[in-house]
DNA sequence: TAAGTTTTCTCAAACGTTTGCGCAATCTTA
DNA sequence: TAAGATTGCGCAAACGTTTGAGAAAACTTA
């Protein structure tokens, strides 16, 4: 039933010639003749011969893989990456290797050790929202594993990253709103733990100062991100004093329910109050209350430029030795109008 | 910088042993005395020494890993899959390798190829929906790699595969439409290659003969799934004679143009005409003007079981040699009604 | 104390491939 | 035709681990 894949040896026996010669010949080694060459070649084609790469990832020390580790493959914005980043990865001849971590810092540590053993040549990491303690990735530093990571990234030094600065799109979602004419623009923003939060805030304060406008605390708040968090947040924001005609939101999923709320409440989604997002939600297009803009963060181009950098860092390690400088590329988010759909 | 990774040898070397007795002393051989393996194990930890898995995966012909080939990750359906296999492939310590075949049969081809090359201990495939031939499978059999399908299954003989079958659920959503008063259904199919689409169709007429009511076949119209097919297939549905006052469309994205369209027509959504789908996309409950129903097909479910299938033949494979029946996983789709959101 | 048991450990092969080095055969050139 | 250059190939080690078979050491028992 179950044969037994053919072998160099095998090969060489056939051919009475040794297995060096085989593998040469198959390799196009200059030095081997052409005739020799050639009836290898057909030999290996004849027994239907596949080079047994466990014999050559162990030979060469390196397994054209690399690890992929993110948070949760069921949101929408990661599986847009691990699309791109096997995309990306494939066009190198580079096969993809992945996990997620559920944003379980354990977890998180046993995945890294899982990929060190399994000998990747690289990984790409988006940290859990939990991880506090960054020395697992250190210890593969140790073993020349290069590290990327990409949008939810460690703040730590002499890391390579690529992530999507929130600030820029930020400001234009604030101007946006100003130039639309809305005065007391509210904030609904993540945990505070999360730099994505910090960047979101400055750009909010940005935008203000630099159109004259006094920045008003009150008008924003944190929230925790899930549906509950979200109503209490609105709750907040409507009844204060200066209630805000125009809201930014966290994501796509706190949009959702705060304009749930919001419609709840009777109020006109683009009228009496009006959204701007963070695009995390392909089908925010099909919605008919909607975020009249959203900050678009390219999740496939930061997984591709992430997978891109991570192989350049490998095929260098082979070629020299020294220490390379550390990539830090940062894609600017960006404000993109939705458009009507009715 | 870069240190060499300990080696069984270095310890052996280190405490004057054989290698054999230290790989033995770190997996609790029997005839291991205690004080050595202690010894062994305490080195082991201080120099932290990790095994070297392509070291293992070499000498063993195992890699605990499986090859998972999917059309699209982008596409909801399958990254929820993902999702669900990377977890259940976690549980049982395998890893997963990862692709993408685009729909696209050559791809498709070359990844089978890569996954054997790697030596993929299994392999999980939804099969691309350009793919006529299927020998690329076969020649895994040959070399004891087995292989199962889930949700997009080749029409041939004796695959192990868990699938959904769309049949029943289609007969509930007709009998709920049926229920709802409605006496004129159209039905917007997929391509007619697919199975799936000969599924939907089935159920359609076996749920209106059991209700004594005739099909009508001009109420059945094919579809590419793009949204200018959907239009068309829209168009041609509602210049029918008999106009249907509701609607089952092929899948959520079908149902989304479909709504789209009818509301450009200005006809009111659940009343003027309903629509059942094929669940797809979680978003649909965000939806103002959504499918009233929609006929689950469970994609981590399906995911689940097909890998825990093919886990449990590869274990199979090990114990005995034998050759085992075929799985035939089949999940049963099932209406459920969406509830409303405002 | 010698023979038999049991416990503990070692030897060496094997997995399939790559590759540095050396050697033989062939070819070149004066 | 002898010396050197070139071409074509083989030898053997190496990668790190597991494992069957056997050897040595320790412990029993009569």
């Amino acid at each position: 039933m179950s044969e037994k894949p053919t072998t160099i040896k095998e090969i060489a026996q056939i051919l009475k010639i040794s297995t060096s010669t085989v593998s040469r010949a198959l390799h196009d080694h200059p030095s081997i003749g052409k005739e020799t060459r050639a009836k290898v070649k057909k030999l290996a084609k004849d027994l239907n011969y596949e080079p047994n790469q466990t014999a050559i990832f162990f030979q060469k020390g390196k397994t054209y893989t690399i690890g992929v580790i993110l948070p949760e493959l069921s949101e929408v914005f990661f599986s847009s990456a691990i699309s791109a980043i096997e995309e990306a990865a494939y066009n190198r001849n580079y096969t993809v290797l992945l996990a997620q971590s559920h944003d379980n810092e354990i977890k998180e540590k046993q995945l890294v050790e899982k990929m060190k053993n399994h000998r990747v040549d690289g990984l790409l990491v988006s940290i859990s929202k939990n991880t506090k303690s960054f020395e697992h990735f250190e210890s593969l530093k140790k073993y020349n594993i290069p590290i990327v990571f990409f949008d939810r990234i460690p703040q730590i030094q002499n890391i390579h990253y690529v992530a999507c600065n929130m600030e820029t799109g930020t400001v234009e979602a604030v101007n946006y709103l100003l130039k639309k004419g809305h005065r007391t623009i509210g904030l609904i923003n993540g945990p505070t733990t999360l730099l994505a939060s910090k960047e979101r805030k400055e750009g909010f304060i940005k935008a203000m100062s630099k159109n004259r406008l006094k920045f008003d605390p009150t008008l924003v708040v944190n929230c925790d991100l899930t549906e509950q968090g979200t109503v209490e947040a609105m709750e907040y924001l409507l009844k204060n004093k200066r209630k805000p005609t125009a809201i930014v939101t966290f994501n796509d999923y706190v949009a959702l329910y705060a304009i749930k709320y919001a419609r709840l409440k009777k109020l006109e989604i683009g009228k009496d109050v009006e959204f701007v997002s963070y695009a995390n939600l392909p089908l925010i297009d099909y919605m008919d209350y909607k975020p009249v803009a959203s900050v678009e963060q390219f999740p496939t181009l930061q997984a591709q430029k992430a997978t891109d950098t991570l192989l350049d860092l490998i095929s260098q390690r082979s070629d020299s030795q020294e220490i390379q400088a550390f990539y830090k590329v940062i894609i600017e988010s960006q404000l993109v109008e939705n458009t009507k759909n009715n």
